[in-house]
DNA sequence: ATAAAGTGCAACTTTTTAGTTGCATAATGA
DNA sequence: TCATTATGCAACTAAAAAGTTGCACTTTAT
């Protein structure tokens, strides 16, 4: 286990980023997400209607998804209400904007690196 | 199994994003293509000598990641490099930046809503 | 009051994923 | 040449995830 590279801070705030990226990992639960972007909340039963599989099965994935804070939960008269959680969407989406910010900067260091050698 | 509401087309694509969401959704996987991002392609034992796994579980890793698109992979000698492949990361960024507009198109409308009922 | 709708909990099966080990093979350096 | 480095393949174990079923409970509508 040699050290020498440098270790980058992943780990730190890696892995909560992960655990999101996780949630949207299943085609059902990006499916319910994707579909409660249109920031009408929804009941379970509105919600399994679609979908090809258990009620039960999409309230675990809707436990998936608020677990990883993209969306809310709460409970009006006999059925809970699921919505659109912008908060988490907007980090996942910082960090994608910083790693191809990375990326950018690492071409443009390549780049220049090319320019001088040329001149 | 009621049709009444609008039916998302997900799974047309959905289904896609979904597959690059869940090889970011591992902890390792991310790290890995965190650290690639500076762009500097890197072998498979390099990148396994800094995780606490086995080789072959780094190369699975890699495999996932090579699968959605998130890295490229070449052989050059004896060893496989791998290097950041920023497109699926670009259609990533585009997919959340839609869900995110959409939300936005409905905060609006609620707003000018709420705004029409007050006056 | 009572049937129906919406949900929750728990136990269970099935499938996938993560990770390991052992061995074989290609390329490199002394 | 021969040891070393880097990798690939296959079989395996262990753990997590996906999904099901059955039953109980609360809320609503008739």
């Amino acid at each position: 286990m040699s050290k020498t590279e440098n270790i980058p801070d992943i780990g730190k705030h890696g892995d909560d980023f992960s655990a999101m990226f996780a949630a949207l990992g299943d085609p059902t639960r990006l499916a319910i997400f994707d579909r409660l972007a249109d920031g009408r909340p929804r009941s379970i039963s509105t919600l399994s209607d679609d979908a090809d599989m258990t009620r039960q099965a999409v309230t675990k994935h809707l436990r998936v998804l608020e677990a990883a804070g993209l969306v809310q939960n709460h409970r009006v008269g006999r059925e809970s209400q699921y919505a659109f959680c912008p908060d988490q969407l907007a980090q996942a989406r910082a960090y994608l904007d910083q790693v191809a910010g990375r990326w950018e900067s690492a071409l443009m260091r390549l780049k220049s690196f090319v320019e001088d050698d040329e001149e």
